[in-house]
DNA sequence: AAGCTGAATGTTAGCGTTCACACTGGCTGA
DNA sequence: TCAGCCAGTGTGAACGCTAACATTCAGCTT
């Protein structure tokens, strides 16, 4: 009964509007509007797809039996006869550092107002087969171009093997590398870091830096080093950590014994926590002692003791310039080239003007509470 | 030249192995794999889905040629047919959280494991229309069922308003509520923390709340104001944030100049940052002073200043449990429960004996003056 | 007036799967 | 011996959509 299987052949009263509604229990599909319209199934679809195509009257029937039907085109179809998802995917490593979460929001923000809709896998290891299984998930979910926020050197590379043209995008990738990307423009704002430095009076800076193998990492290194070197200013040896705050830690216990250290640039604010910390223990007070700048301006930076100078990176911008960008590789338009996104120095109150010159090594500190600032 | 279309009517001699292999430029489908095994579509259909129907020696034949043309299968016209995507939606708010990162994480991972794709959405703007939007996207991307990382009491009760029988979840949601969903036990942890600073002999403890209307906090209220009950301690007015550190240290600074003031619990760990902040340029020091614990286990909350005392939850635990449970629901097997995963008290630096009875006004640097009022 | 044009709409044939059923043919049991 | 069965396989028809082509018919041109 619920189903009307048996509608004659000689049909053509058919087209009469609200004759044969759709049989209940399924979800309307386009030919269910088309009836209730009292037009076919192709209209729905040019109404859908081309509305200009369409006579204001006819759409209007259209768009009338679409709402009383609650129809939703089914994707699935239009996937199958399109080839094109209206999906990206995106790869992700360490989602739960602030940096990469919200450049995954500003992804999926930007998708969204693209119509795209977002598919994401996570690297459990961060090596090439890991990586090369991603894109081929994502590949299975018939996904129409891929993102890649895991900017390593591996991953990028990994990258090339991508059988298939489909389009790929990496964020804060290597500008010109072979796999396109947009990036914060990571040497501009190492080069902000430890120009604000040096102009406080630092002789040098010091760098804790990123993993190797991350562009980000080795942009800020890049950074750090070339504006120490235009200053004609000694480059101390760089140490490194993995992001995290316990390796900040890590590396601030062996730099709180270092002599003559002022100033730290510190590759990003969760490792600067854990130096701030370590500093803490040692007594070595900052920003009396030693100055400190971070990078990423993690929201909580502010409120780290004390409140960090750091340099701001805008990763819902980049977010939107990545979807952006692979959009128009996904349309063809290729070789389309954003600029990077400009970081931004925010001071607060980690950076200072150096220890007067020939003060005691940092390690010995007057005797008593080496917290207590003498009052 | 590169397409063959004009393959001839007479066919006859088709299934021949080999003969007739995949017209290049095109994905291979089940048809090329069946033509190059000698099998009907059908036979490879079979070996993909129900292995054990198909004769070994078939199965070995269907395999070869599936891997000799790097077959894989079109999900879009599989979920055509059978009206299943094999992907999970995640409704995400604010995954920059440590917290909701997490949990995605785990989300993520677990549906990996059981052959389920993730789609993600996030809300703009945490209200009821928002999250209907967002369901209503995810619904036409035809997903077979929807998490909520969003656990507000409002999106549960959006989520009643879901029209077709989509099953939903909700991480961290009512426990017995309308919508089932997974939890840590937020009590329990509540608890834990209220109990541990009580333990240490203080009479009473302040609760920085996240905001209404979030499951979690209300939880974690509960949880803070039956332990008071229980001991026969007086209970303060609840102060209320956002979960960010900003509001943390907003409500820290009201805190320092609260008399008698000698432990607080705060609902995350992100906050308890932002109060931290607020005493020490009160002048406030913690644990001295001031007793704090945290919640949530974030990883910077080792190397604050002083290390958080805090409730861990395991994140990754919680998304798997979710999944299972969703899992279940899409398969038919309705009403399952799961028991809530037990937090974990992390002892730190935070946490210590209530200041010396007696003693003056937090904000005055103690003297040695009686604390209890003689009044 | 006949023919042409082109905008608006309709018809048909897939896209690559799975589902429901039909067909084999070797084995069972009477 | 032969109906009956069952495991293994094949056939054809959906699923809901879009692409490509076909049709209609008003408004022109000639």
């Amino acid at each position: 009964m619920a189903q009307t299987e048996e509608r004659s052949n000689t049909d053509e009263s058919l087209r009469e509007p609200s004759v044969e509604a759709k049989p209940s229990g399924r979800r309307p599909s386009m030919t269910d509007v088309a009836n209730l319209a009292g037009v076919s199934h192709m209209t729905v679809s040019r109404v859908l797809n081309e509305p200009d195509s369409v006579t204001n009257q006819t759409r209007a029937k259209v768009v009338a039996a679409i709402r009383e039907l609650d129809y939703h085109p089914n994707y699935a179809a239009r996937t199958l006869v399109t080839g094109r998802s209206k999906t990206l995917g995106v790869v992700a490593l360490d989602s739960t550092l602030y940096g990469p979460a919200s450049t995954l929001y500003g992804v999926e923000s930007a998708a969204r107002d693209s119509e795209y809709g977002i598919s994401i896998v996570s690297l459990r290891a961060p090596n090439r087969q890991s990586i090369t299984e991603a894109i081929e998930r994502l590949r299975a979910q018939e996904v129409d171009g891929i993102v890649v926020i895991a900017p390593r050197v591996a991953a990028v590379r990994a990258l090339q093997y991508v059988p298939k043209p489909l389009p790929i995008i990496a964020t804060q990738g290597a500008p010109g590398g072979a796999v396109p990307g947009v990036s914060v423009d990571q040497y501009a704002g190492a080069r902000l870091a430890v120009e604000h430095l040096l102009k406080l009076g630092h002789r040098t800076v010091y760098h804790v830096a990123g993993p190797v193998e991350w562009f980000e990492a080795e942009e800020r290194e890049r950074g750090w080093r070339e504006t120490l070197r235009d200053a004609g200013a000694s480059i101390a040896p760089v140490l490194r950590g993995d992001w995290s705050p316990r390796s900040g830690y890590e590396l601030g216990c062996q730099l709180s014994e270092e002599e003559g250290l002022t100033a730290v640039f510190v590759a990003n604010d969760e490792m600067a926590l854990g130096l701030l910390r370590a500093f803490t223990e040692a007594g070595v007070e900052v920003p009396r002692d030693v100055s400190i700048v971070g990078f990423d301006d993690d929201p909580a930076a502010e409120y780290f003791s004390p409140p960090l100078t750091t340099v701001r990176q805008d990763f819902i911008e980049l977010g939107r310039r990545t979807v952006t960008l692979l959009l128009a590789g996904i349309e063809g338009r290729r070789n389309e080239v954003l600029p990077s996104v400009r970081p931004e120095l925010i001071v607060r109150q980690s950076t200072g003007l150096p220890k007067r010159r020939g003060g005691a090594g940092l390690r010995f500190r007057p005797t008593g509470s080496p917290r207590r600032s003498p009052r």
